[in-house]
DNA sequence: ATGGTTGTTCCACAA
């Protein structure tokens, strides 16, 4: 069961390159975050014709995530609890076969400080609560997305160009690890303890590709359950190399079966 | 320190 998870920087834009790599890389089940169109413009038939059933939640020009399945998704929950005013599509969690999964684009949080950051750890305190809660479900479960942190300074290329930024602040790396700390494994790191320059997203600015002057912010949680099965887990750089590529390229996991 | 790029939308903003 291979699970991955990738920003894809507008759906509509990315379909080519999306839909090339299903075939290549032939995932059982993906996270997408920004695919920055309303339910009714995401591209479902083209993806239904590649193999994979739909969940999607979107809004008009930002944000939205979805779920692309091989096997039927159910019990979809399209809103990350605890704050009735959020009307941004960031989250959405279901069930797949015997797992329950999550498609999170957690906010990035700047000019930090100030209320972008606020409303980024106030999500965070309400990922950590959801986060809980489904613990309690005792079952193996994946939260993946763009998580927006950079969680040690081993995960970017120059530490001190990222000190004040908001994926990297001290508050944001806390709440992180928090939620790490409830039970959580962080699938990546977990198989990979010491590789370096293991990055997730590049800036389209600056050259920052062709000077692999990135970041991982791109992660696959799972639950004991889920990472008791974890056998394999890797950073997909190839996409991000091609044309009219995301900034972002996927992380993937492989969970045995049970 | 600055400027560099991409996407969506409407003449900026988000990343």
């Amino acid at each position: 069961m291979k699970i991955a998870s990738w920003n894809v920087n507008s759906i509509k834009v990315r379909l080519p390159n999306l839909l090339q790599w299903l075939d290549e890389f032939s995932p059982d089940i993906v996270m997408l975050q920004e695919t920055k169109c309303v339910e009714d413009a995401f591209p479902r038939l083209e993806l239904e014709a590649a193999g994979y059933h739909c969940a999607v939640v979107g809004q008009k020009a930002y944000n939205g995530v979805a779920l692309l399945s091989r096997q039927p998704i159910e019990e979809v929950l399209t809103v990350l609890p605890g704050d009735p005013e959020d009307q941004q599509a960031r989250y959405l969690e279901a069930t797949i076969g015997d797992l329950r999964v999550a498609s999170i684009y957690l906010p990035n949080g700047n000019p930090a400080p100030g209320e972008k950051f606020n409303y980024k750890l106030a999500w965070m305190e309400r990922l950590q609560a959801r986060a809980r809660e489904l613990l309690s479900l005792e079952q193996p479960i994946v939260l993946g997305g763009d998580w927006n942190v950079i969680p040690e300074p081993v995960d970017c290329h120059d530490p001190e160009a990222w000190r004040d930024d908001a994926l990297f602040r001290p508050e944001s790396r806390a709440a992180f690890r928090t939620i790490l700390h409830l039970g959580y494994t962080d699938a990546y790191r977990a198989l990979n303890p010491d590789t370096t320059h293991a990055y997730t997203f590049w800036d389209y600015q600056a050259g920052a590709w062709q000077r692999d002057n990135g970041i991982r912010i791109d992660h696959l949680l799972l639950s004991p359950q889920a990472a008791d099965r974890l056998a394999e887990a890797g950073i997909d750089r190839e996409p991000r190399g091609r044309e009219r590529a995301s900034d972002h390229t996927p992380v993937w996991c492989r969970l045995r079966d049970r």
